[in-house]
DNA sequence: TTTTCTGCAAACTGTTTGCAAAGGC
DNA sequence: GCCTTTGCAAACAGTTTGCAGAAAA
């Protein structure tokens, strides 16, 4: 049985993209592009470190981070920070946009999306004196379960 | 000559609120609460303690740490993380709630404020599952400096 | 005088780097 | 065959922790 599905339009923009920076092809690359593809959301590097583990494709600590800088340079995936001082990281693409509810006890992430807060970004990127690439929004605070204790 | 100001409302509030929760008044905490009162945007602890320095006021590491915990804790101060991981920190008090636009290739962090960011956020907070606590919002690009090369 | 606060140094943890071997083109 | 990519181990940097002495109440 293969557990091949079809490549996605995220992972096939970023096999071109990467092609057209002049990266070859390599064992580990292929390895994280294929999990950040599947993952639903931000996740650090020593959890996809395990994961790749446990998918019986271990990849080196250096080449996931290595890899992951590449990606992000190239917008392919985007770096977040929810406070505890780690860096999580999820694919960058149009449909998969969104940011987090943050729990401050368990540490449990949601995803959210919402025009209006799109909305505001957007009129506030136009007019910042900046050259805004992105942006994003956490909400902290405690989720059903741990609000509930 | 006098280099102390008429305490602000917000250094008033904490020492206030540390004395409610049980704690005595030491040095490190005094030190750090005036520099916290005084600076314009977020800072990361070793900056607070080169700052201290400075000022003929050091402060171990660790208690720096300790403190900044502590006054997180009550509220008092809040933990930004711009994308470095590194952990910044600012007061926290309603004339001075904003958030940062941060430049990723010079680190500059400039403050901003938007009624519409913070309408959609509330509207959030009010139908997230979450109990929603706090929020910030980060965008970033490049300040007019760094776009300039 | 009791308990907290503080500073120091060591330990930790996530991340980065140097280097030699393996692998793509 | 040349040059990139990879894994390993060591180095790093920010943060945390244990502990003994100083300081508050």
């Amino acid at each position: 049985m293969s557990v091949t599905n079809a490549p996605s339009p995220w992972r096939l923009r970023a096999e071109e993209r990467l092609t057209d920076a002049g990266y070859r092809r390599g064992g580990a690359r292929t390895a994280l592009l294929d999990l950040l593809a599947a993952q639903g959301c931000a996740r650090t590097a020593l959890e996809m470190e395990d994961e790749l583990r446990a998918q019986q494709r271990p990849v080196g600590r250096a080449s996931i981070y290595r890899v992951l800088d590449e990606l992000e340079q190239l917008r392919l995936v985007q770096r977040i920070e929810v406070g505890q001082g780690i860096a999580r990281y999820e694919r960058l693409a149009p449909d998969h946009h969104h940011h987090h509810l943050a729990c401050a006890e368990c540490g449990e992430l949601v995803p959210f999306t919402d025009d209006a807060l799109e909305q505001a970004i957007a009129r506030l990127s136009a007019k910042a004196g900046f050259e805004v690439t992105g942006h994003d929004v956490v909400l902290h605070g405690r989720c059903p379960a741990c609000a509930r204790r």
